[in-house]
DNA sequence: AAATATTATTTTGCTCAGTGAAATAAATAT
DNA sequence: ATATTTATTTCACTGAGCAAAATAATATTT
């Protein structure tokens, strides 16, 4: 329902039940085994099965409190959730500037956030996994946490990496290119590590816990300095055949158009990423050129055409590009995650405005669409969510061994 | 491997067994026993008790001819390949001016073809579907097949509809909107009759028996009237959450550009449909406009600039519609199916040279392109393709029934 | 208070798809 | 002819998931 779990390595299908049920649970804050049945399609006996083991490794628990709401005749139904306590996590976003870490606990919830501060933004590959190693020391000392008890570290890292493996085709983060980090991993970090782009580490915090909780297929779009952007689809992560899908940032919006960092022309982010905006806003200025969005808001507030122009011209083409991935995937919901400063008025409704005009017109409402702040944490507890993911199938498959034994 | 085998409706493990055998070997010429044990990872146990079902059911059968190639040692190893003579089936595509009726056998050989002209281009879904029976009438007259031996029908139409279900949401063809064809079919038709979108159904075409077999993540895009699209991701058709993604044809390459017969602005089909390149071909002119693209070529070739200048502009937009496709969906590879004529050069040069200027630039190598003419079989041909999959999994249960008798 | 009704969960015995190992089949090499 | 090699089939078994029965825990009725 959730993920693709038949794709996961060396998962049995008894591994495979229990990660379901442990996922549906995952998807509502708590649950019974009578309606986990209902909403997997499978036999209460398999159920109570799949939790036993569940808890008894302790992922899950019951609840004690009675369930709320009308009292029904019958046994109560006993309510399951995720155990928080079951292990600690460690979700580093690799930005430019800093290493943001964020440790969370089995459930997602955060128990704090640490930067550590960089002075190079890209660096050799054991250069940075040392840093990694540094920056986790540091946010646990930070936060009083005993390293020993972080289970697992997810790092969350721009560039054409492939999630399954641990490889990294390109990053800007790092000069090599083509490394294998998990030999990196397993030479200086303390734990089992995953790593994965960042924008899908977004997704899949999205999936996990935010507004795509429970959807089958949803877009999370991200702007900042540049665009990026993760798909859902059909309860999992796409990624395309080589790695390197979800270029939103990188698809054309103008034929012969701006210049993007990239080197090519017309390219989204090249009229709505900050760097954009900044460089637009700037043109023809000699002295107080705004140098961030929120510049460029106040410039505008006070009457600046130009600065107008610019946030005109990048919420209609956002709003454009949005209108575009409805019409090509027709998502159940879309995530618009943007640093702040949020927009004022009327920039959203330019946007949503364009978003309408350019969608193919059906009797069927528009997907939903959620806008939301991207701070520095988002990324870093999309690192965490899939490290959650990936080491509910090692505890998963880990007790099952047990049980073998 | 091939199709999403557990969506489908009252299929039990192992009907769906037997019918990833089946799909195994139509995507081989011919395959041995042992080889599908390979390809689909399971036990030559499984694989010879699948294969007894089949061959019983008359759906596979066993090649007598030994096996090409360096002769081996050991017991020679028996290839299986479809039975065409299992049954046949009639593709329909609904089209403007005419249904085109393409009979196929159950390897998806080709009987013959057989086009009713029509005086309206909409009519009401009783009437459509009482043509649908005259249709396949006198086709099957025409090309000396019984009716009775047509054993299923797929349709083809453009238009918003679930192909699992047969509910049609909206469609050019049809007056009525949200149409409920299932009773229909029961009624006027004499056998299973399956609908689904037209460029989904070419997209299916190309899965079983065209460029994209056995591949996993494929785009078809078909230029001709309009601009369509065809998704398969994982394997299987993307629909989107509403059963209208894939409008590639009305995704915006321009802020506020050419009027679309959409009724919106800068769509894709705007420039490069033919009704587009034939109406801007035809701007100012008060005497020999061109009606087709084969005369704007044709006055190309003989040095007209405008021909000339509409043509490059369809070519290079369509290059860089292509790249953004690749930018978002990374897909392995992508069918460019646009009707006759065939561009001359220059133009596909523009197109590709525009497709690769426009796509983001990492190591490995682009996805590969197939450039196809799209005639009006080709269409029919996917209906054929949609009904053998639908049929194959019918047929499958009943013979499990059997079985169980 | 006891009996009854109702709903949730667990236990039990079974089914059946898929498997590994052994048997068999069909060819080549010696 | 016999040994070797490879493909396929047979067979006994495993184990996930299920239906039905049993049990548990509550509310309602008598």
């Amino acid at each position: 329902m959730l993920m693709d779990l038949a794709a996961l390595s060396g998962l049995d299908a008894r591994d495979a039940t229990r990660l379901r049920v442990l996922q549906c649970i995952r998807s509502q804050e708590e649950i019974s085994r009578t309606d986990i049945a209902q909403a997997l399609d499978s036999s209460p006996a398999t159920v109570t099965s799949a939790c036993g083991a569940l808890l008894e490794a302790g992922l899950i628990r019951e609840v004690e409190r009675a369930p709320s709401g009308a009292v029904q005749r019958g046994r109560p139904r006993v309510m399951l959730q995720i155990n928080g306590a079951a292990f600690l996590l460690a979700g580093i976003k690799i930005a430019r500037h800093a290493f943001l870490v964020v440790i969370v606990d089995f459930k997602g919830d955060e128990i704090g956030t640490y930067a550590l501060p960089l002075a190079e933004s890209r660096m050799q590959a054991d250069a940075l996994v040392r840093r990694v190693r540094t920056a986790l020391d540091a946010a646990c000392d930070h936060l009083g946490v005993d390293v020993a008890q972080i289970a697992g570290i997810a790092l969350g890292m721009p560039g054409f990496i492939n999630g399954q493996t641990g490889f990294m085709h390109w990053s800007s983060s790092v000069i090599e290119r083509n490394v294998d980090f998990v030999p990196l991993f397993q030479v200086h970090l303390p734990c089992p590590t995953f790593l994965d782009n960042d924008a899908n580490l977004v997704a899949k915090a999205e999936h996990l816990f935010g507004a795509g909780r429970g959807l089958r297929n949803f877009l999370v779009v991200t702007v900042e300095h540049g665009v990026g952007m993760g798909i859902v689809l059909d309860g999992k992560l796409y990624r395309g055949e080589r790695g390197c899908g979800a270029e939103l940032g990188h698809s054309k919006v103008h034929i012969d158009g701006a210049v993007c960092q990239c080197g090519q022309r017309g390219c989204l982010e090249a009229y709505v990423g900050d760097y954009a905006m900044v460089r637009d806003a700037s043109t023809g200025r000699q002295t107080d050129a705004p140098t961030s969005i929120a510049e460029i808001l106040a410039m505008a507030r006070a009457g600046d055409a130009l600065a107008h122009q610019v946030l005109e011209r990048a919420s209609e083409i956002l709003g454009v590009a949005l209108a575009n991935l409805v019409n090509l995937f027709d998502p159940e919901h879309i995530v618009l995650a943007r640093s702040r400063p949020e927009l004022d008025p009327p920039y959203p409704d330019i946007m949503l405005d364009a978003l309408r005009r350019n969608t193919v017109q059906v009797d069927a409402p528009l997907p939903g669409l959620t806008v939301r702040n991207l701070d520095k944490s988002m990324w870093a507890k999309g690192a965490a969510a899939h490290g959650i993911e990936m080491l509910s199938i090692l505890k998963v498959r880990e007790r099952g061994a047990v049980d073998a034994a």
